[in-house]
RNA sequence: GGCCCUAUCGUCUAACGGUUAGGACGGAGCCUUCUCAAGGCUUAAAUCAGGGUUCGAUUCCCUGUAGGGUCACCA
């Protein structure tokens, strides 16, 4: 047969050939141990945790060995695509601070999106059709189920090889008539490998795997000229000079296919790392993370949260590198502010594990989060918590920037020390800590409720509410500057109005006493705040000031009889 | 089902063939304290099973089992 004649006879259009691509796009001549890596992710939606993770990865490594990360979109498939799905990607990248240094019209490599390739995939599609290792295949849907169903009563494996392979063979007559009769088809590659024989193979990441040879006549160009990944993965990664595969363990199995087209191109073989996917325990089961069913998967699901971007990427170093957590808990780091997650020294050799891929754990997700919001200052934390709102919670917002000095003081509370709060984990859930201090958010009838509960008895708490607002408005106690004086002082006006102060006297004669000390300030803590959980109560008072303590106890009072 | 990958506390994971199987998150308890958060201390919690090899196996080999991936004109 005269393949030659074949390639023209399908494909008379193509006039370049692949080493017209190769000119146009010249090698990087990049020195070794320079790694180009790649993000590729299919615009079918939002922005995967998993693409992010697998950003990260390709980001750093490209980094840290002064190489280059690109992004490319595998649009491939037209009939799975999403519209602004390419533009989420993008913006996601760009918001974890993974910007790629190449791709969309950025780069010598252009273009980096697969739709606008098809020229350069044609040719390569020729030149294996020219040389024998690739031919058109005319079977139809119908004509394919129905082999994979006798496939599988024979109970042999499904699929397009070796004797199944029907138009493996076919003469260029056989052709011309199907042609003539208008038939379409797709083109296939002629695989020549054997399933049973194992070739070695080095994966970066898993190390020496023993991977099947491949004998089975993949479509490498859909029926209407599309190109399947197999192809344009191989046609893309040499010709945009990638040097380091990084992609997920799904991909493993097809590896057989794509080392099979390296070698009939005669290209260098990158290197590969393939990384476990991230999983969900769903019931008994554990399965990878779907876009579909999962809302964890999404990374905007953490936006929305309200977690900050460093947590995530440092919950995804340690996934990626599980030292993650000694480097971030050592005493150096803790004791630095400044420390950002991203000086994390990654390594690849962290990478190399087996394992099943990590479950999403979101405890741990608040644990690094908790200690990075920790590290913020007050009006960093004011900035990104009102970020947070104008998206999420507009109201907050307009509460929030009516005073906004009196936010930062009180995102200040204990803040300073060396031994900050760690209560707000991330923005949604941190403004419950704080929303009590604005009057919008403070509930007389809540804080009467709780009260009511721990005193028993109305009038009795009526009687203490009075009292309390008597004693602070004619004394100043609560305005001290020293916490210690705070307290010696606090205690006083507690005995004033007859509360215990000392632990014994009231556990010998609870009669003589309103109640003890742990409830007197408990008293002013949930007539103040409506909350029985505050920071300590001398810096809420401080932070409150006299008008606003003495308003809200009045205001608890009027909701008694 | 075929093929591939994997198997240590609930989770993420350490441990040249020799450890009391270590750490972190989460849990429990205690301390501190005006309640929380944090911090400090303590504690429960694991080598999938069975065979080998070996003086000795979490580690090496085999079998089984379990989990995951994949078997598309999807990526």
């Amino acid at each position: 047969m005269d393949y030659s004649k074949l390639a023209e006879l399908l494909l008379p259009d193509v006039k370049t050939v692949p080493q017209d691509w190769r000119k146009k796009y010249p090698s990087r001549n990049l020195p070794k141990g320079v790694e180009v890596t790649r993000l590729c992710p299919s615009p079918t939606g939002f922005l995967h945790v998993g693409a992010l993770y697998m950003g990260l990865i390709c980001k750093r490594i490209a980094a840290d060995s002064n190489g280059v990360f690109y992004l490319r979109i595998e649009d491939t498939d037209e009939a799975r695509e999403v519209v602004g799905a390419k533009e989420l990607i993008v913006k996601g990248l760009d918001q974890y601070g993974l910007t790629p240094d190449e791709g969309g019209s950025i780069g010598n490599y252009a273009p980096y999106i697969q739709s606008a390739r098809k020229d350069i995939y044609a040719s390569y599609v020729k030149d294996l059709i020219k040389r024998g290792l690739a031919y058109p295949c005319f079977m139809t849907p119908d004509e394919l189920s129905a082999m994979r169903k006798e496939q599988e009563t024979a109970k042999v494996r499904p699929g397009y090889y070796g004797k199944y392979a029907k138009w493996k063979d076919a003469s260029i007559e056989q052709i011309k008539e199907r042609l003539a009769e208008g038939a379409t088809y797709c083109v296939r590659f002629r695989a020549n490998g054997d399933q049973n024989k194992k070739q070695p193979f080095k994966d970066e990441f898993l190390g020496d795997l023993q991977i099947p040879e491949n004998d089975e006549d993949f479509i490498i160009m859909k029926t209407g000229g599309g190109t399947t990944y197999h192809l344009a993965h191989v046609v893309d990664d040499s010709l945009m000079g990638t040097t380091f595969v990084i992609r997920g363990e799904e991909w493993l199995s097809s590896l057989p296919k794509h080392l099979a087209l390296w070698k009939a191109f005669d290209l260098e073989i990158p290197l590969y790392g393939h990384i476990m996917p991230i999983n969900k325990q769903d019931g008994g089961s554990v399965r990878k993370l779907s876009k579909r069913k999962d809302p964890e998967a999404n990374v905007e699901m953490y936006s929305k949260a309200g977690y900050p971007e460093d947590a995530i990427i440092g919950y995804l170093y340690r996934l990626a590198n599980p030292s993650f957590d000694e480097w971030w808990q050592s005493p150096e780091i803790v004791a630095k502010k400044d420390v950002s997650v991203r000086d994390f020294p990654f390594s690849i050799e962290g990478l190399k594990r087996g394992g099943r891929g990590p479950l999403v754990d979101m405890k741990k997700l608040d644990d690094i989060s908790g200690d990075i919001i920790a590290k913020m200052s007050a009006d960093m934390v004011a900035e990104k918590m009102i970020a947070w709102a104008e998206i999420n919670d507009i109201e907050f917002t307009k509460v929030v920037n009516n005073n906004l000095d009196y936010f930062k003081q009180v995102l200040s509370i204990e803040r300073d020390a060396s031994n900050p709060r760690k209560d707000i984990l991330n923005w949604s859930q941190g403004k419950s800590t704080v929303d009590y201090f604005f009057d919008e958010y403070f509930d007389a009838k809540v804080a009467k409720e709780i009260l009511v509960a721990d005193h028993l008895d109305e009038n009795r708490l009526n009687t203490v509410i009075k009292d309390l607002i008597q004693t602070l408005s004619e004394n100043s106690y609560y305005t001290e500057n020293s916490l210690e004086i705070w307290v010696e002082n606090i205690k006083k006006l507690a005995t004033m109005i007859g509360f215990a102060t000392d632990r014994k006297a009231y556990k010998e004669a609870p009669d003589k006493f309103k109640g003890d000390f742990a409830l007197f300030m408990k008293t002013i803590r949930v007539g103040v705040t409506g909350r029985d959980r505050t920071p300590n109560l001398f810096y809420v008072l401080k932070v409150l000031g006299k008008e606003r303590v003495l308003a809200r106890l009045e205001h608890v009072a009027s909701q008694l009889t």
